[in-house]
DNA sequence: TTCCCAACCGAACGATCGTTAGGGTGCGAA
DNA sequence: TTCGCACCCTAACGATCGTTCGGTTGGGAA
C-alpha cells in the first residue's frame, strides 16, 4: 500500500470519526488531500472501501492488544492489562477506534459479517478472562461473569467519547481496574 | 401536538436509531407513515426538527428518571435507583435513547447547545451522587468520584447497544450496582 | 532517450437529497 | 350550509451525492 493510499485512509478515518460515514462526502475527503474528488478513484473502488479498511484496522489493533498479554499471568492481571490495552488503542488511534465502535452499521455486503464476527470474538475474549478469573478462584465464586464482562466492556467501549489523545491511559485503566475489582464501598478494601 | 404528529416523531426516532440521521431520508420516513415525502412539511419545517424533538424527548426522559428519586434516600441507594432509572429509560424508549446517545452530533444551530447542556447536566447529577456517597461516608473516603461516575455512566451509556426491550432492567441494574459497590474480588463481600 | 505507470485533472453522469408550491379532500365547528 | 383547518398529493426545484471516463503529468526504471 503506497504512502498516498495510507494518507487517504487516515484522512477518511478522521472525517468519518468526526462527521460520521454518511455525514462525510467523497468531496470532503478529496479536499483534505488537496485533490479533486474523482481522483480518489485511482486508489479505491468505492467509498465503502474506506470504511471497511478503517474497520479492519480497528479490529486488528484491538485484537493485537489482547494478543500481547502474556498467557502465564494471573487472570486478574490479564484483565488489568486488557483494560490498559483497550484504552491505549482508543487513545492512540482515536479516529479508528471511534469508527470501529460506532460506524460499523454502515458497512454493507460480505465484509460486514466479517467485521461483526471480529467484534464478537473480541467480546468473547474479554468474557473469557472473567470466566477464568472466577474458575481459578481469583474472583468471587458467585460472580456473574457475563454481567461483569458486560460492565467492563461497556465502560471501555464508551471511552472514545471522552478519552483525549495524550491521556495517561495506563493510570486510568488501573483506576478502573481497582474500582471494578475492589468496589467503591468503604469496607471493601483491606490493606 | 396531534396524534399524527407524534406518530411522525416516533417513526423518525425509530429510523434514526436504526439507520442514523444522515442514513435516513425524508422519503423513508414518509414511506413509514404511508405518505408522500412532501406531505411531511405540513407538520415540520425541516428534517432537523425531527432530530431535535427526539433529542429533547430523550433529555426529558433521562432527567425525569433522576427527578423521581427520593431526596432522603442514602446516597448509595440513590445510585442504585439512578442505575435502574437509566437502564429502564433505555429499554422502554430504546429508539429515543439510541438517538440521544449517538446522534446528537448531527444537531445544528442553537438547539445543539441546549441539548448538549442537558447532557452535561445529567452527567453532573450522576457525579454528584458519588460525591455525596463519599462525603457521607457511604463510599470509601479515598474514592475518585470523577472516575467512579465515569465508569458507571460509561457502562450505562453503552446499554443501548445490547439492551433488548422487555429485559428485566431493575435486576440488571442491581447486578451492576452490586459489582460496582462491592467489586468482583473474592474477599470483598462480607455478609 | 524512451517508456511506463501511479497520480491527478476536468467535466460530466444519473440518482437522490431536502424542500417548496399550489391545489385538493374530508371532517368538525359555527 | 358554510367555513376553516388538518392533512395529503403531485410535480418540480436546485443542490449535492458517488461514480465514470478520457486525457494529462512527472519522475523513475529500462
Amino acid at each position: 500500500m503506497s504512502a498516498r493510499r495510507e494518507e487517504l485512509t487516515r484522512q477518511a478515518a478522521r472525517l468519518f470519526a468526526q462527521k460520521g460515514y454518511h455525514g462525510t462526502s467523497i468531496g470532503e475527503i478529496a479536499e483534505a488531500l488537496g485533490v479533486q474528488k474523482g481522483s480518489l478513484y485511482a486508489h479505491i473502488e468505492s467509498k465503502q472501501d474506506l470504511l471497511y479498511e478503517t474497520m479492519a484496522e480497528g479490529a486488528r489493533a484491538f485484537h493485537a492488544g489482547l494478543d500481547a498479554i502474556p498467557e502465564e499471568l494471573p487472570a486478574t492481571e490479564k484483565i488489568r492489562f486488557a483494560l490498559r490495552s483497550h484504552l491505549r488503542v482508543v487513545a492512540d488511534q482515536l479516529d479508528v477506534a471511534t469508527v470501529f465502535v460506532q460506524e460499523w452499521r454502515y458497512l454493507e455486503g460480505d465484509r460486514r459479517e466479517g467485521i461483526l464476527a471480529e467484534r464478537r470474538r473480541y467480546e468473547e475474549r474479554i468474557r473469557a478472562l472473567f470466566r477464568e478469573g472466577r474458575e481459578l478462584g481469583e474472583l468471587r465464586s458467585d460472580l456473574d461473569d457475563a454481567t461483569a464482562a458486560l460492565l467492563a466492556l461497556s465502560a471501555s467501549n464508551w471511552a472514545y467519547t471522552w478519552l483525549r489523545p495524550g491521556a495517561d491511559t495506563d493510570d486510568l485503566a488501573d483506576r478502573f481496574y481497582a474500582l471494578l475489582l475492589d468496589g467503591m464501598r468503604g469496607y471493601a478494601t483491606p490493606d
